[in-house]
DNA sequence: ACCTCGTCCTGGTTGC
DNA sequence: TGCAACCAGGACGAGG
């Protein structure tokens, strides 16, 4: 594998360069998933770590906005994009993996850690708005806004609620609702809202599944009450008022 | 400890 | 049409 440097400020303050000398040569020996990182492992023991932010992909494509090329030994093409540069990329021993993420991230909500008790301990004593606490990836790592309020319309949770103020019924239905969400997200390949395309260069369909993430002034899926948009932790925020009330249930 | 806000960037959309 | 303001898939540090 070759590593090819096209925007020195990729991964500040880290340097790039260095990241850029350490991987020369090297040859990829398994790609993982944790939360929103992917992990490179190398066969030399080291393991590139890539975050995506807002607006970071992989694609065989050449495309605009390229800020790093990988050239694999096969000969193929794979670049880096990311127009906005919050993307970071990071090199550490394999050891230090698990450690690292242990800290950023909490357990997939796809796997068995995610369980109800978990999320209940999670959530109590948070006079956080419920939707804060579920974007903390030690909460459950990988959702992001999108899938919050997703996961938040099919629990019939409003959004502004003070995570401790859920009951054990609300919790249950809210894990499900984070596992439904995502589950449909990975079957129409993610959400493409502007930038984000497959490394095969298509899009994803999620955004025709969605029941309120930018649907403000529509009818809910639902009931047909117009969806209402408002901030939560300087997030947009999506949901309907009817079938997610500010009081109790 | 918890919680909110500003910041890191670029580009597309909206409103005057 | 021009231009400024605002908004966007995320995470982190500062400060209350």
């Amino acid at each position: 594998m070759s590593v090819e440097i096209l925007d020195p400020r990729l991964t500040r303050p880290i340097d790039l360069f260095e990241v850029a000398e350490e991987l020369e040569g090297d040859t990829i020996a398994a790609v993982e998933r944790r939360g929103k990182y992917l992990v490179l492992r190398m066969e030399s023991g080291l393991a590139l770590l890539v975050h995506l932010r807002m607006t970071g992909s992989f694609g065989f494509e050449p495309t605009s906005h390229e800020r790093a090329v990988l050239g694999l030994d096969d000969g193929t093409r794979l670049a880096y994009r990311d127009v906005r540069r919050f993307g970071t990329w990071l090199v550490l021993e394999n050891t230090e993996v698990e450690p690292y993420l242990a800290g950023k991230n909490g357990p997939e909500p796809l796997g068995p850690r995610f369980t109800t008790d978990w999320l209940v301990a999670r959530l109590s004593g948070r006079r956080a708005p419920v939707k804060a606490v579920l974007l903390d990836q030690r909460v459950a790592a990988g959702v992001g806004n999108i899938y919050a309020d997703e996961a938040l319309w099919r629990a019939r949770v409003n959004p502004l609620r003070p995570a401790e103020s859920l009951d054990p019924d609300e919790v249950r239905r809210l894990r499900r609702a984070v596992r439904a969400a995502l589950r449909t997200g990975i079957e129409r390949q993610g959400s493409t809202l502007s930038d984000y395309r497959t490394p095969e260069g298509s899009r994803g369909g999620m955004q025709e599944e969605f029941k309120v993430y930018g649907r403000d002034g529509l009818p809910c899926r639902h009931c047909g009450t117009t969806i209402a948009k408002t901030r939560v932790g300087g997030r947009g925020t999506w949901y309907c008022p009817r079938c997610q009330p500010h009081g109790a249930g």
